[in-house]
Formats: C-alpha cells, sequence, structure tokens
DNA sequence: GGATAAATGGTTTTT
DNA sequence: CCATTTATCC
C-alpha cells in the first residue's frame, strides 16, 4: 500500500508572479555564516554543500529555496526538492514557509523520492504499461507475491527463503538493473533462479497493476530514458533542483537526478561522506565522492562551523572518523569553549550498564557535572541493534523511569492495521486480489488453502479478479457447507462495502466501523485472549480514528503515511531509547553510548559480509552517535554480555582506542570499587577523577587487566552454573507427583511419566504433554534469584 | 482447520 | 533468552 503522501495534484502550482518579488529585502541572509551564505546566493548551476553534523545543513538548504523563491528565480512549482523522509520533508516546508511568511504556498515539488516518483508516475503510467491508478505494495505484500512464485516454480522455500528473494530484487532495483540488465556477473544469485523469477516478478506485478518501492524509482528513470520528449518537459519544468542527504542515495536515485540535472546544471545536493550509513541498503556514497565529476565546475561548499555541540565532543567524533579512507574531508570546529570532556566508562556485564546508565540519568534531574539540571527529554541511549534495548527498558520499568521508544514496528506495519487496511483497499478496488487473499480467511471462516485455491482457478479460468472468482465458483457449486455460505457472506459484504465507497453521501467513518463489524474482524479480536488483543483493538480504534482527517477511505489509503507519524507528544518527560541509525538528524543535549564492544559494535556480521566498507560504515555510524550529543557524551562497554541466553565476554570495541585521549573522561567501573549494588549510586565525584587520572585504566593493558579480575572473581559463573545443574536434574529424575515448573505453563504436577515425555497437571493451565527437558522442578526455580 | 507443542534463529530501516 | 515459524496432533 502506498504509505506516503500524494496530496498535492501535479497542477498545484501556485500562480506568484516572478517579477512581483524581485528584489524584495532578504533579511533571513543576515543570520548565515559565510560559507552558509555563500551556498544559498550560489543558485545558478551545481552546488555540491560538504555540511559536517550540527553546521546548519537545513538551515542553508531552506534559505537557499527561500532566496531561490524570494528573489523571484523560480516559482514554486519550478523548484524540485527531495528528501528521504516525510519527516524531512514536513520539517523543510514549515521553515521555508516560516522565513517567507504566510505568503508561499506549499510546494508541490518537495517530498521523497517516493512520493515524487509517485505523482510522476501516475501521470506516465502507461509509458510502463501500468494503468495510472496502480496500487504500491508494501514489502508484506512483496514477500507473499515472491513466496507465490517460489512455491510454483518448485523451490524449496526453506532454503531459499522469500525475503532473500526480496533483497536480492530490491538490490538490483536499488541499481537500477531491470531483469534484462541484471549483469551476468549475478547469475548465481538465489540458486541461479534469481533473475527468471525476477522478470517473472515484473510481469506478475503489471498483471496486478501494481508497483514496489524500488519500482516507484526505476519505472521514472525507465521513462526518463526511453521518452525523450517526457524527459525534456520535466528538465524545463523543475528549474532548480535541491537534494537533501544526497550521501544515501542510491544508484537508481542517482540516476533520477542526473537526467533531470542534464539540461539546466542547477542542482544543489547536500550532504556528509561521513554520515552515510545505509550502506547496507544501497546507499553509494561513491555518488557524493564523485559529485564533481558528474557536474563539472561544481561548486563545493564546506560547511564546517558547528552549533551543535562542544569542542570535546566534536575532537573525539574527528578522533575516530580520522581512520576512515576515502573521505572527503571536513575539519568541523566551534566557537563554544569548555564543556565536559566525553566520558568513558567499562562495566561488568550489560545488566550493571543498563543500572549505571538508570542512576545517571535520575542523577540529571539535579544537574551533574556542572551541567544544569536536564529533563529527561535532554537524553538520549543510542544503541547499535534494537536488542540491546531490552536491558534498558528492564532496568527502567523496575527502578520507574520513564522512556520512550523510537522506531520499532510502525503503526501501519502492525498485523491488525494491515488487515483493516485490506478490508478498506477492498471496499475501495475489488480488484485488489492481494487484499482479498490476505483477508479471505481472516477471521476464520473455514476457507482454508484448497478452498482458496478453488477460488484462484475460477478466477484464472474467467480472467476476473478473485472476487468475481468466488462469485463464479459459488454459482457452479464448487464450494459447499460452511465455507460456502462464509464465502458468499464475505463477497455479498465486499459489494456492499464497495457501493457504499462509492457514494459519497456515505460516512466513510461509519463505512469503516461498518466492514470492521460486519466482517467480524473486530469481534475476531474480542474473541482472542491473548495479552495483544486489547492493544490491537486500541489501534483499530486509533485506524478508525485517524480517518477523520480525511474526505474518503480512498484518499486515506494514499495517505497512510500520515498515520505513522503520529508519535504522541506527551507531557511526561521521558529518556529516548533508539537505534543509532534512526538518531541521524537528531541532537539531545546528553547522550549515552552503551554496547561499544567489538563484535556489537562495530557489528561482526558487517565485517564479515563487506570487510573494511562495512568497518568503515560501522565507523561512521560512532561518528554519527558522538555528534547527537550537545553537552555530555557517554560511551560505555560491557566485558560481559548475555546474548542469546548465553554468556559472552568482549572486548572494548576499536573506537575507542581512536577517541583521543586529551577529550576523555575515564570514569572507573563501578566494579572496582568492590561492585555490588549501588555502589556507583553515590560516586564521589573527586574519587571518580582521581581514579581516572590513571592513564592506564583506558589503555588496553588496563581493561585486560580489568577483564583478567573479572575471570578471577567469576562474574558470570553463578547464574551460569546454577541453569546448567538444573537442566541436568531435569532430565534425570522426574517422577509422578513431583512439583515442576513450566516457562510457559507455571506450575504443576507429574501425573504421568512416558519415556522422555511427561504428563503435568499444571495449576492454571490443564493438563499437557510435555517434553522433560522444558521443565524444571518447582524447588529450583524457587531457588532462581529474583 | 485449528490449537498447541517444538524447533528455529536472531543487524541496522525508509519508502 | 524470547519471538516467530513450523510441525503435530486432535
Amino acid at each position: 500500500m502506498s504509505t506516503f503522501d500524494e496530496s498535492e495534484a501535479f497542477e498545484a502550482a501556485v500562480p506568484l508572479s516572478r517579477r512581483a518579488m524581485a528584489g524584495r529585502p532578504a533579511p533571513y541572509l543576515d543570520g548565515l555564516n559565510p560559507a552558509q551564505r555563500e551556498a544559498v546566493e550560489a543558485l545558478e548551476g551545481p552546488v555540491l554543500m560538504l555540511a559536517g553534523a550540527g553546521t546548519g545543513k537545513t538551515k542553508a538548504l531552506t534559505t537557499r529555496i527561500a532566496h531561490l523563491l524570494n528573489t523571484g528565480a523560480a516559482r514554486p512549482n519550478e523548484i524540485l526538492s527531495v528528501t528521504f523522509t516525510n519527516k524531512a520533508a514536513r520539517e523543510m516546508k514549515e521553515r521555508v514557509a516560516g522565513l517567507l511568511g504566510e505568503s508561499v504556498e506549499g510546494m508541490p515539488w518537495l517530498g521523497t523520492f517516493h512520493a515524487i516518483c509517485v505523482k510522476l508516475l501516475r501521470r506516465h503510467a502507461e509509458l510502463v504499461d501500468l494503468k495510472s491508478n496502480f496500487t504500491i505494495l508494501d514489502t508484506d505484500d512483496q514477500i507473499r507475491l515472491l513466496k507465490q512464485l517460489i512455491i510454483a516454480a518448485n523451490i524449496d522455500e526453506k532454503r531459499w527463503p522469500p525475503r532473500l528473494l526480496a533483497n536480492v530484487i530490491d538490490n538490483w532495483k536499488n541499481r537500477a538493473w531491470l531483469p534484462e540488465n541484471v549483469p551476468a556477473a549475478e547469475a548465481g544469485a538465489f540458486d541461479h533462479k534469481g533473475v527468471a523469477l525476477y522478470a517473472e516478478y515484473q510481469q506478475r506485478l503489471r498483471t496486478l497493476n501494481a508497483v514496489d518501492f524500488g519500482d516507484l524509482l526505476l519505472h521514472v528513470v525507465t521513462i526518463f530514458q526511453r521518452n525523450d520528449d517526457v524527459l525534456q518537459q520535466y528538465r524545463r519544468w523543475f528549474r532548480f533542483i535541491l537534494v537533501d542527504e544526497y550521501q544515501d542515495t542510491n544508484v537508481a536515485q542517482y540516476l533520477w537526478l542526473r537526467l533531470l540535472a542534464g539540461g539546466h546544471q542547477n542542482i544543489c545536493c547536500v550532504g556528509d561522506d561521513d554520515q552515510s550509513i545505509y550502506g547496507w541498503r544501497g546507499a553509494e556514497v561513491g555518488n557524493i565522492l564523485r559529485f564533481e565529476k558528474d557536474f563539472p565546475g561544481a561548486k563545493v561548499i564546506r560547511l564546517e562551523q558547528n552549533y551543535r555541540s562542544t569542542a570535546h565532543i566534536l575532537a573525539a567524533a574527528s578522533g575516530v572518523i580520522a581512520s576512515n579512507k576515502g573521505r572527503l574531508g571536513k575539519t568541523l570546529w566551534t566557537e563554544a569553549e569548555g564543556g565536559e570532556k566525553v566520558r568513558l566508562i567499562g562495566h561488568w556485564d550489560g545488566e550493571e550498564e543498563a543500572r549505571w546508565i538508570g542512576e545517571e540519568l535520575e542523577a540529571m534531574g539535579h544537574g551533574t557535572r556542572g551541567l544544569p539540571p536536564m529533563s529527561l527529554n535532554d537524553c538520549a541511549i543510542l544503541v547499535r541493534a534494537s536488542h540491546q534495548m531490552r536491558a534498558f527498558e528492564d532496568r527502567f520499568l523496575t527502578i520507574g523511569l520513564p522512556y520512550r521508544v523510537v522506531g520499532g514496528p510502525r503503526f501501519y506495519e502492525r498485523l491488525e492495521i494491515r488487515d483493516a487496511m485490506a478490508y478498506f483497499r477492498l471496499a475501495v478496488s475489488p480488484d485488489d486480489d492481494l487484499a482479498f487473499e490476505r483477508i479471505v480467511n481472516t477471521p476464520k471462516r473455514g476457507l482454508g488453502d484448497k478452498a482458496q485455491q478453488k477460488i484462484q482457478v475460477a478466477a484464472r479460468a474467467n480472467g476476473v479478479n478473485l472476487v468475481d472468482g468466488a462469485r463464479v465458483l459459488l454459482a457452479a457449486k464448487g464450494l459447499t457447507g460452511k465455507g460456502a455460505t462464509a464465502l458468499a457472506q464475505l463477497v455479498a459484504g465486499i459489494d456492499r462495502w464497495h457501493v457504499a465507497a462509492r457514494n459519497p453521501e456515505q460516512s466513510h467513518i461509519e463505512l469503516a466501523e461498518q466492514i470492521l463489524e460486519e466482517s467480524g474482524y473486530t469481534e475476531h479480536w474480542q474473541n482472542d485472549k491473548t495479552p495483544e488483543a486489547p492493544g490491537r483493538l486500541e489501534n483499530l480504534k486509533e485506524l478508525v480514528k485517524a480517518l477523520e482527517n480525511f474526505d474518503n477511505l480512498q484518499g486515506f489509503l494514499e495517505h497512510v503515511a500520515l498515520i505513522m507519524d503520529n508519535e504522541t507528544e506527551d507531557a511526561e518527560a521521558k529518556v529516548t531509547l533508539m537505534t543509532l541509525h534512526a538518531a541521524k538528524g537528531l541532537e539531545f543535549p546528553a547522550v549515552f553510548l552503551p554496547g561499544w564492544e567489538d563484535g556489537l559494535f562495530p557489528s561482526q556480521r558487517a565485517m564479515d559480509e563487506t570487510g573494511l566498507k562495512g568497518l568503515e560504515e560501522e565507523r561512521r555510524l560512532a561518528y554519527v552517535g558522538i555528534t547527537r550529543a550537545e553537552a555530555l557524551c557517554t560511551i560505555s562497554f560491557a566485558a560481559n554480555r548475555r546474548i542469546y541466553g548465553q554468556w559472552q565476554s568482549a572486548l572494548p570495541s576499536r573506537f575507542i582506542d581512536e577517541l583521543p585521549e586529551e577529550h576523555v573522561d575515564v570514569l572507573t567501573p563501578p566494579g572496582l570499587y568492590g561492585g555490588g549494588y549501588g555502589a556507583a549510586a553515590q560516586p564521589a565525584r573527586s574519587d571518580l577523577h582521581e581514579k581516572a587520572s590513571r592513564a592506564d585504566v583506558y589503555n588496553s593493558p588496563g581493561w585486560k587487566r580489568m577483564q583478567a579480575r573479572g575471570e578471577t572473581r567469576g562474574i558470570s559463573q553463578p547464574r551460569e552454573s546454577r541453569n546448567v545443574v538444573i537442566d541436568l536434574e531435569a532430565v534425570s529424575s522426574f517422577g509422578e507427583g513431583d512439583r515442576v515448573f513450566h516457562k510457559k505453563f507455571g506450575y504443576g504436577a507429574v501425573v504421568g511419566v512416558e519415556g522422555d515425555k511427561l504428563e503435568i497437571a499444571f495449576d492454571k493451565a490443564g493438563v499437557k504433554k510435555i517434553v522433560a527437558h522444558f521443565v524444571v522442578p518447582a524447588a529450583s526455580a524457587d531457588d532462581v534469584p529474583f
């Protein structure tokens, strides 16, 4: 489904007289530094703005737009301005409006690559054999489609999972390769069947009148390449092009931009090669590195004055990133003086790390380290991988520290929302076969694989959509009993909803409620006893509420992206927990960077898969992390960490060695005080400094010693060995009458033994047969602390 | 077809 | 360890 903003009509040009605006005063220029000003005023020709972290990149970009408009060089509809996220696009719109007052209306061509491509593609769909009302499939639809193809091709979907094929195809699309253009070197992909499946997939999409995210770019590039008249039209139309986050563009986006800028070359790209962290998703740092070759005579402007961070933070970040090769090179500087050094601290294990950060956060409210008191809203914890968040959530829940998680599953990706949306899609367009497949047996209607196959056959034989296929099947009495009744009811429902959806008198909100009610979908979750069910019902209500902002279902479906932006701004101050990737572009007064251990960060997998390239991207991630901090940056690592239930020890991240010592304040691990709860709770500040001054604490010998100590003290042993003992006893010693504990069913008594299977009467969950090793003697379970 | 037990596998994420 | 998928039994 479409997940972004298609609101402004193509023709929504704002009729503004160029001359009327020319010669207006430009007060907005006053607040710029010389480099920013140069970037704003160099309106003609190619410009590359190399904007380091916190150097006022968005300010320069938006001022440039304002300047284009204010001088009369361009009208709002003549500026093509692309971003990667809806959030960035929205922010730019707001800031341009702010600069120019209320006098300029929205810019129709300021948006994400994808949103802009949707508009273009709707206009020229027929040039790539599509109808202009094509559907946009999201990853989930895409994978289900690929799964069908894989099964049809008789490929073992265990060994060759659809998700992998989706990745392969996405990668090819990111490189702008059509099936016939995939290079021979890639022929081995997906068991040598990748290219053929890709071709088949594209064909299938065409039949469905659908596109995936990659197609949006790819189709438009194809249209431009094959229809020069169309390309020329847009070259005339978009007289000025601006690109944000240029380091994140992939090949398809790069081609798209080059085609459009090919005539006038009025293209201004803003980016920071040091913040390229999406290589694994197809982004090519090379695009920014070779800008000057692509656009000869390009003006390269460096924004290097940083307005965000203290000198220490900046120096630490620069020290780390300096190890990367092939940079365009920038030297960030700041007028700010003083400030706290970057703090570095090691911990025994991940739990202690979480405990320590929790205590620091609590202390933050009273003002620490010469800094004014901070609100939790000013603090963020940035992790490499989302699973690292759990330790913090656990800890914060027990001490009652409010936190918010950014990222996580998006609203519109949730199961219940996608189901509900599928119903809405069918109401709007009964041709939407993928939506039909999704909901035909959700809630359960007794229409299993066999029944669904019959529907497919009937539809294909008659060349109609699945809803009509179902109709034919029913008329031919090809289905009997309960299934037939249920299917007839569903088809009748879809017909009814479709009529209602086309009736302008019908309230779409009531219709949505009616659909969820009549389809039995609401009831399905009401009857569900799993703990998630109430939340899902809540989400469905939220979904219906979101409809209020739209005129009809159709409009809503095209705007789904807007729902995902419902970041509820609540009054309570909370610390933010997110991944480093999600943090790009944000800033916080205080930032914690936990988990700096080799293998975790830099991630082992990144290094295994792409070697040095991967390591450098990880290093850029470290750079992004440090530069998010304004006043206080705290890096930490743990010597031991429980990963997948196993205790593992790790060495501090190699990035830690790259931090320039003179900008780092090494805090002694609380464990060295004798450990224990609360050792860090009342840390005497002077004491910390005293220990910190022992230089060897942070150089490798120091860490080695600390680790050695960790081993002799056996920090991780008690828990580990206890678990092993439990398991061994569990297998051998059960008999009738024993009290046992199962992690899912709780306590119970053994009532029978058959080999390694036990029959257990659980206190709460009834009688079950369980393999012995899933169960633990109740007495041992009681022993486990906490 | 559906509930439930067992096995599996496990970065980063936008559109 | 834990969430999700797969296999099995009714």
